[in-house]
DNA sequence: GATGAATGAGGCTTCATTCAT
DNA sequence: TATGAATGAAGCCTCATTCAT
């Protein structure tokens, strides 16, 4: 706080007229907290992360500035929380889909691992970019000490113990893996074709294709 | 590219009471672009492109702030010619390893190809990710319709036509090979194991192996 | 800085409209920064230390908001700038006025000195309180730590050393005369009468006779 | 006045995620407004005025924030209130002491003037100072049309009538007989000497002997 | 070419106050 | 009475960019 500037709304009064009526205030009590992360995440797809500002944000959300600080301590309190709900998503998603599957039918839960990996990321890959590659550093661990990732490794080898697949390196499979996958997500996005479903198709079969073909056990 | 330079030291200033009158600097004007560069370069990496002003930049490259408007039309043409000299420079080191091999030594291109892009990448890596992950969207283009992705593309194209690999989708393969790469430097550095050469090495030869592997043709 | 939040001016640009045209800058180098404080001062005393905003100060200096910040790094650091040059001037004046008379002569000094700081603070009273009573308490140690109570105490002490005044406490003695003497110029101030010069002489009169009697030797 | 009262803490409950709602408290709801304002004392004493907010205040009562409109129509009532309490207990304090000496007893009744004043002060002076000084001008009139001074004025015009004293300007003689007790009682306090029970005496005697050495009828 | 004072459009936060419940 | 979510006016400060010298 300043050494001084004191409290305001004392000698701004000046005159009596007192602030005018507000516009309906107390609406239904359905979280303003979420429609806030929609909002957000609406103008942060449309126009940035960076080009959003807290107004941009109220005003889509139509709550008035100050309304933003009582539920989230700051800007970056939200895109925090943003991140978190996706990466959240992103994991229900594909456990949801793997555990559709037999356990041993593992080249059945690699292909629908990268289905239905590449259809979620897809499904929101600006989204995703947005929230993890405009950021710090600091903050793409998630991606990183991914979860995913880790879910992954555990398919890998769990499929190379009951000898279906080889792979000396289980772990860096999985890292080639995710972000080959990701690569293509991409890749199909700047080509404006994130909605094409064959391409995905296409997609996914090169990367279980490339992969179960990688990992083919030596001796048959 | 020589991001390593003198480092006169933090450059914070303190913002003494008056500052002294800066001694007309006669230095080759021709460098004073290349000095501009330099120092925002080493600004980027220390504290990030964000938290990075026009003025922290020039104040490093001891220059007056309106010098800097003489060398670029703005901030971003800074930014975009430091990723394009980036690349550049990338390419350029790829480049050399390849030519290095016969054309017909594919395998050898393929492993050189790797070891050398996960150098290049692993010697550069928090400027790399800097450069382009704390873009707006428009700017990274540069990395999808990639040099080096092409470059690659061609390589296992040539080797798919000389009959030594298979590969449905090319393209694909080298956007996989690409980005997989790309997470396995990722990940090493995550681990602070960037400098490591024998885990270089060791993700090297992963994902020779895995591609070679990928590649093999049905029938040999 | 914020996470993101990229530095403005480059997505904020959109349509090429670019700034309009501003009014005439770099005029006469007459001190920015006086006029800034003049300014400030100004309105400091018109409204309040706490009800003037940097905002006001720029628009009564007629220059833009920004150039506030050339010249103090914060509202604070002009408040303290305001106050250093009133208590420069303070002393400057009182001393000037006690170096006009003769060291022997204690009483006239002493009247001296009651008459030119009463004319000297009444001159400026209200700046005077705005500057210092508004202030957090650290600030005020300016006026404890006094250079003019210092040099009072130092003329009592003389004066009980030449044998012309009795005074146990010298010190003490000069607290109370500064204050006393402060009191008094509130008063005069608080029914509007600063400008009154014939109350002036009366207030000076009284303070004098006052100490002096307060001070006379026991043993004329 | 109960300034010292429980201390329930420093009260700053680090905004966790989800504030536990408050049991709904039966005191009685006459002490409220005691309560809020002995709230506000403490937090003014412990981070300024300025520095404090509606919030903290309710905060701190265990109060909801609406609650404090119900108590005070704004936030600076609650100020002039806070003001107001701490006069009357001044006064009431002066007045018990001086009631305790015979009418007759001027100097008696100087001397427990001022030693009063002087305990009173002191025993509350960072209380004083930022209930007056840190206010802005418009509310300081309470110390200049003063019923401390008042009062004094009166003890003097009534010893100057009984003849024991002489004062040509028996309220200007108060003016300085009450700043200066406050100058020297903030020169104790300055030092962090205010608890010094020693030094207050020799205070209050300096002050009796300068001032009823200056009162010294001329003829005795 | 170089300079650096000046600009002014924002951005983020804070907080006194209101009012539906 | 009591509550606390909601309000929105203001405030302070940053910084890319311009331009007279």
């Amino acid at each position: 706080m300043n050494a001084i500037r004191e409290r305001r709304g004392a000698e701004t009064a000046e005159a009596g007229e007192r602030r005018p009526p507000r516009r309906p205030r107390r609406r239904m009590p359905e979280s303003r907290r979420g429609e806030l992360m929609d909002a957000a995440e609406r103008l942060f797809l449309a126009k940035g992360v960076a080009a959003t500002s807290v107004d941009d944000i109220t005003t889509a959300a139509q709550v008035a500035k100050g309304t933003f600080y009582v539920y989230f301590p700051s800007r970056d309190a939200l895109l925090a929380a943003l991140q978190q709900r996706f990466v959240d998503g992103f994991c229900q998603r594909v456990d949801a889909a793997l555990a559709r599957r037999r356990t041993s039918d593992w080249n059945g839960r690699l292909r629908a691992w990268f289905a239905t990996a590449l259809d979620t990321l897809l499904d929101q890959l600006v989204l995703h970019d947005m929230l993890f590659h405009e950021l710090g550093h600091d903050h793409r661990d998630l991606i990183h000490d991914n979860p995913v990732v880790t879910q992954l490794a555990a398919l890998v080898s769990q499929g190379v113990a009951a000898g279906v697949w080889h792979a000396a390196e289980p772990r860096y499979i999985a890292i080639i893996m995710f972000h080959g996958m990701h690569g293509l997500a991409d890749d199909l996005a700047a080509q404006a074709q994130s909605g094409n479903k064959a391409a995905r198709k296409r997609l996914a079969d090169t990367l279980f294709n490339t992969f179960s073909s990688a990992m083919r056990p030596l001796v048959p």
